[in-house]
RNA sequence: UCCCCGGUAGCUCAACCGGUAGAGCACCUGACUGUUAAUCAGGGGGUUGGGGGUUCGAAACCCUCCCGGGGAGCCA
């Protein structure tokens, strides 16, 4: 009995005998030879069987092989320099598990793909062709990645509360639950939280998924996201701008490492991402206004950058671009103010190249508790529900800064691809949370 | 909430000035010993999103509703 084996491992078990389980992707014939398509999840990979090397009655099977059927084969596997990965397998014998009939989704042709409105519904069966595949292998290499980098820094990780009494960041829409009969809401971000642990623990991040019941409907936007976001105790702004060009550099060096065969399924421009080495391109909000009124746009000193004005200050450089020291009116109040000018405040984004936009937003924080209060006072924010984030500032505060990093977004910039509903495996848009 | 684009076969799209519905893929039948979106031959498949209007005649023009996509605001 052949030994059950993956796709991925068969260049390790050339002229054995193995047996591969999976599912049908597609399947082309040539009279008395026919081709299978497989996917088993570790790949995919072209059984071969030849009339007369197997008995007639299988080979008349194929017929009744649709699209997506489940199916245990076993073949030898033989090394093959016209297949793109290198093995096929010359197929012995096979069984359907399940046929699979009328599968909804056509046949991956580049001139017939479904419209994501037909697509999106079937998001379930979506996932299985071979773009999402790699798109999801991607997703796990950027996660696991974040871990290894945060730990290899002797970063603890803290999982910030999903249901919170109150707004983390106030400005935006919070999904509103019931708790035991009180108002509770899905967590916006995990910052507030991770501030309070950096000062137990030094150097932290949370990692998590994120809600946020804005009406956007762009491809820049989920409902439900996940964020990483580090907070670290007397790190200022300089040393997070830093920490975010090694993290980012980080990540983009694992993905080519590791997950260069689904990049190029996705037809992404390596050489691209190949340019994405420290140091990155630093510029303050007011060297981006001067970038934007160079090229013409219509751009007022004080106004918060749209899409628009983040796709060409991004073009304007090979690598992620950091713009710094926003104006304060435009920004949450927990952000500190810089001294040498309080106009601005002490924060940073991060625009990815490509016109792909922001991937990160982070600040120094606010420590001094009576320039704290009168900010929170200025915007009107309940005292009672943030008097624990107060009492940080009262017992042994110091300086402290951290940024948030959207998976998602990330994900995209990466990977090529135009939609961040593509960066997730169940997408959550506007007014859609099926399936 | 606002602005723009769209809805024709299962899927992707075409149909000129308003003249009576067409192709590729998928599916079914057949051919083919190396296909990579296989190819070739044949076949079935439509109340043109719903309703109303203009017209001798509407997929097309007008009104309205529904659905889908993109964007603004907000942000990661």
């Amino acid at each position: 009995m052949a030994q059950w084996v993956y796709i991925e491992d068969l260049k390790n078990h050339i002229g054995n005998e193995v047996e591969l389980r999976g599912w049908l992707y597609n399947k082309r014939s040539s009279g008395k030879v026919k081709f299978l398509i497989i996917r088993d999840g570790t790949g995919f990979v072209q059984g071969v069987m030849v009339k007369g090397s197997v008995p007639s009655e299988l080979f008349e099977q194929y017929k009744d092989l649709t699209l997506e059927s489940s199916i245990i084969l076993s073949g030898t596997v033989r090394e093959e320099k016209r297949a793109p990965q290198g093995v096929e397998l010359d197929i012995k014998d096979f069984n359907i598990l399940q046929k699979s009939v009328d599968y909804p989704i056509p046949k991956v042709r580049e001139d017939n793909i479904p419209d994501v409105g037909v697509l999106l519904p079937k998001r379930h069966l979506w996932i299985r062709s071979k773009k999402q595949w790699a798109l999801l292998r991607i997703r796990d290499t950027i996660e696991k990645s974040i871990e290894d980098f945060y730990h290899e820094r002797k970063f603890v990780r803290i999982d910030a509360p999903i249901l919170t009494p109150s707004a983390c960041e106030g400005s935006t829409t919070l999904f509103k639950t019931d708790y035991f009969g009180e108002p509770a809401y899905l967590s916006q971000s995990g910052q507030l939280y991770v501030e309070a642990a950096c000062m137990s623990l030094g150097k932290v991040y949370c990692f998590g998924p994120t809600f946020r019941a804005e009406k956007s409907k762009t491809r820049r936007h989920l409902m439900e996201f996940w964020m990483v976001e580090p907070e670290i105790a007397f790190y200022e702004l300089d040393d997070i701008m830093a920490l975010s060009e090694e993290f980012v550099e980080y990540l983009v060096k694992r993905v080519l490492d590791e997950r260069k065969e689904e990049l190029l399924i996705l037809g992404r421009d390596i050489s691209k991402l190949e340019k994405i080495k420290r140091p990155f391109a630093r510029i303050t909000y007011d060297e981006a206004v001067e970038i934007l009124k160079s090229k013409g746009l219509d751009f007022e000193w004080g106004d918060d950058f749209g899409g628009d004005e983040e796709t060409v200050i991004s073009e304007s450089f090979d690598t992620p671009v950091i713009v710094h020291r926003y104006p304060a009116k435009i920004k949450p109040f927990y952000m500190k103010k810089d001294p040498k000018n309080p106009e601005v405040v002490l924060n940073m984004d991060m625009l990815a190249p490509e016109g792909y936009g922001e991937i990160i937003g982070g600040s120094q924080r606010e420590e001094d508790y009576d320039v704290l209060l009168k900010r929170m006072q200025e915007e009107n924010l309940s005292l009672d529900d943030y008097k624990w984030y107060l009492e940080l500032r009262k017992y042994g505060s110091v300086p402290h800064s951290g940024f948030g990093l959207g998976i998602e977004r990330t994900i995209v910039w990466i990977s090529g691809i135009r939609h961040v509903r593509e960066a997730i495996p169940f997408p959550r848009l506007l007014d859609k949370i099926y399936p």
